[in-house]
DNA sequence: TGCTTGCCTGGAGTGCACTCCAAGTCTCTA
DNA sequence: TAGAGACTTGGAGTGCACTCCAGGCAAGCA
């Protein structure tokens, strides 16, 4: 596998519910497609756009947007990450790693694997969490009784 | 039990790890040794007191600011519920709540078990995005080797 | 031909959760 | 008696992540 061949691959595998209703080659898709797909508004994709946080989509003849799959790809990644709270800052860095190509594989990953003991803690945090809401909840519940 | 004393059960119990390091009784607290235990700001301590998120704090003879148990207690649990990502305006609301009495057993209740549910959503989304980055990671180690 | 719909842009505005500021008070130590 | 340090207040400012606005363009339809 060359190197090429297995960013595209890390990049690409997104999630395993990828929402991309065309093949590709029949895959370009108006904002307001992407909008009805993803959840995101059409103000929030062209910011993303703006801060570097996509690359530049393709535009039509007229200038307007056109996804592809691979932008819904990365759009689910992103959400990926934002759900689990990771700062639109990183999420551009990530981006522009990306773009500057393989050289930039280490601290790729370096990012991802900080995010991901992030995201273990919090995760942590929840369930403790949880044990108290339990308790509390459980506690009203005989109060009322 | 009377509903009072499970009320006062069940709001003090704000967590295993309480951080009052002194005696009920030998209990106050000026706002610098809140900020030591807690991590907040005494700017973030004064904004709860303002907004209605803690309930007016003692004041000592020349109007500063003393903390009791309680109000660590209370300012542990909020700490949780901030870690969870409940809004500053539900807790407010919960507080409330909390002031006008038992009356309010039940909504206090329905709030944190939604809020429950909102925490579980949260864990298994983080879940599932620790199965991508697992799985990026891998990859980029593969892809480096 | 005019109207509607969907899109474009740069820049301003919004809501949240703090965070800081200015000007003042009080207490303690040198 | 002076200075330092911890505290007080209301109100203004900050950073983040959007969110909206004004003004305009292009395509499709009555």
């Amino acid at each position: 596998m060359t190197e090429a061949a297995a960013a595209t691959e890390v990049d690409d595998c997104a999630s395993g519910t990828a929402v991309r209703p065309r093949p590709d080659g029949q895959d370009n898709y108006t904002i307001g497609e992407v909008v009805a797909l993803t959840g995101l508004s059409a103000h929030t994709l062209r910011w993303y756009e703006r801060i570097g946080l996509m690359s530049r989509v393709d535009r039509s003849h007229n200038g307007q947007r056109r996804y592809d799959n691979d932008d819904l790809r990365w759009l689910e990644f992103v959400g990926r990450l934002r759900l689990t709270g990771m700062p639109v800052a990183d999420m551009v860095r990530y981006a522009e790693l990306l773009r500057e190509g393989d050289h930039t594989f280490a601290a790729r990953q370096e990012l991802l694997v900080r995010h991901r003991e992030d995201v273990r803690r919090h995760i942590a945090d929840l369930q403790a969490t949880l044990a108290v809401l339990d308790f509390k909840i459980e506690l009203y519940g005989g109060a009322a009784r």
